[in-house]
DNA sequence: CATGAATGAGCCTTCATTCAT
DNA sequence: GATGAATGAAGGCTCATTCAT
């Protein structure tokens, strides 16, 4: 590869870096390309170089926005711990990446639902999006499954429907904290939903499946 | 009253709800004024007759768009179910407004959110926000508690974290239901997060608290 | 005169007294029908009854204004004085009209001199304006005409011109007050005004006219 | 210096011309931003690359009108003729400038005047036009001494509200004289004006300081 | 007659995009 | 390639005027 194109997607990544802290900090409407660039440190007229036009930009923000929340599950996936250990763990490794590292961005995920849903091009977003929660989902699936199969996860739950609830927890979790920092505590959340997922709040003797 | 008295709240009203169609259609920046005029019936001119500026439409929209889910808990929590029972039908009837009656505009919740900590007026609606949420959470808090006392809920939970946590699970469950309805079955979803939420997901032979 | 238009005429002057009030304080272009009506204490829509269109309120509001400045001079130029004192009682009574009483509304002299040329109907107000002029000229001239044949005022200076001149200095002088009322002193200025006029500035030992 | 820089100081004086133009047509309230553009030949939108608003155009328009009036005095305060000398060709100068070169645009004082006491940000606008009239008085008021010392102007005249009062007549005149130039003869006015100032229109003997 | 709700023409201003250098 | 001056489409908002009551 020659250094010409390095070159280019190197720029192309400030820009959207550029981009992606404007539209943390402005939202993607307001965001203007002026201050793109400036953030940048590159001219106006530059960045049309890169990109065709602002919705360009917001969507390849999006597509490095997602790559802040790809983290190596590697090693916990191919552990030899339990299925409903390796839950507690993706769930533990999950929320420690959301509120630590690039928490710098988070809120960006309010504005690229909603692009995603509105906006012009919303279909090359919605379909990335769901991409995600697909690939995401299966990565929950697959570890219930497993669980299931060592008998550390009942297996009455579902592992498809389970894995989205899980999800959902942590994406629903992250807006009240996102929008109420002062009362939500994360570390706190996290002990509690942990229990909640593996042991549920209602109180039985002795597990149905167990039961019988 | 004549008819020469125009029914102000009445046509507030109007506008906002042609102001929810458009942002819906949208999203709040990309909606113009004289679009939501035109949804609405009226002139251009004649929205500011109601609203200051765009602004306070979007604001008088988002109050509007809470009280979509604002329903009649009173006899859920007036019966004299268990705290365990009551829990479950709170979340089953939360779901069934979600999925249903006001369905149109929910993915606008993205579009609040985004605004609520980006956007000018940030301030009003943050607030506003943190109050539903607040109180939202507070119901859930009060159920807990009751099943706690009445021994239907587990001690060991913590109500006000885990109040955050079943909240959280119906947004997040919302946002992959907005983004992907063809793979997210709500029903579905609406059984299996019943049964994670009392039950957990994990294996064990007598629950912790029950164990001494 | 019925009754009718008796009232019809009080409320044009009533609509009149509020459009200079509030002509007074934003200017012409800046001044709303909305205010003026509010102002006058009655409806919008009111307005139109009484006059066509809101430069029919300029104009009108400038034959009021101008009547501000009418006063009865009938005592000074029907006294047996001599013209030169004529002319200073002349000068002193329009200072004093022009300081006191009606100084609320003195300076929309600027805008209506700006209106007169410019603005859509310029023609008629202009010719109202230089009506108003010609007369007041034609006051000084008279009186100057007096002087001159009553041997007080100097054969050699022009009647119309030096009307002319002498009215400009009255003007010039209130500009100038209008905008600076903290440096400039009326009071002070009338005495070395009239002394200017009769006596001038300049030194001679005796005066041309006399000289041969 | 290449052609890629464009010399803002040159457009911005070009827009500021245009504007000087279509105020001077219209008035400043009048005046649309689309008409500045077009009549200096350029889009609306570059017009606010080199103004942030009307507002400042119509301030930076008013001191480029002022620079009209700015004319080289130092021929006439530098050389050795008589006070009472300098006065009059003071007055002739400034008379000529203003009845030639730039009349054009002399009836814009209207509109800065009123601008001046009125419109959105007057104090900036009033503050210059004082400063202006502060120094154009001590340039009167200055002349006036020199002619006390050399015994050319009377010594019971008041250098400072003489001055005033001279600028004021200078300026009364030209009202009229825009108002109704078919009547006003400046010419004339000019030649009166002089003799009227140094010798004044009334009638005495000997002058009163020479009279002792 | 009086009113004020309704209206849309028209204004100021912003900003994504173009293009000459 | 890089730039930023230039641009005009488009949007929010105002306000004189109309008109149904």
């Amino acid at each position: 590869m020659s250094a010409l194109i390095v070159n280019k997607t190197k720029k192309k990544e400030d820009i959207i870096l550029a981009a992606l802290k404007v539209f943390e900090e402005k939202g993607l409407s307001n965001s203007t390309i002026k201050e793109i660039a400036e953030t940048a440190g590159i001219g106006k007229g530059t960045i049309y170089e890169y990109f065709k036009d602002k919705n360009e930009i917001i969507h390849n923000s999006f597509f490095y926005f997602q790559k802040f929340f790809e983290m190596d599950m590697g090693k916990i996936l191919l552990s030899n711990e339990k299925g409903s250990s390796k839950l507690k763990n993706l769930i533990r490794s999950i929320m420690s990446v959301l509120r630590s590292e690039n928490n710098d961005y988070l809120d960006l995920m309010f504005d690229f639902w909603a692009e995603g849903i509105k906006g012009h091009e919303k279909g090359v977003m919605l379909t990335e999006m769901n991409k995600f929660y697909r690939s995401y989902r299966k990565l929950f699936e697959d570890v219930l499954r497993e669980g299931i199969k060592d008998g550390s996860i009942r297996k009455n739950i579902d592992p498809f429907e389970t894995s989205s609830i899980i999800i959902g927890t942590l994406d629903g979790v992250m807006v009240q904290w996102i929008l109420d920092k002062e009362v939500i505590d994360l570390k706190k959340i996290e002990k509690n939903l942990i229990n909640l997922i593996l042991n549920g709040a209602g109180v039985s003797l002795i597990k149905k499946e167990e039961s019988k």
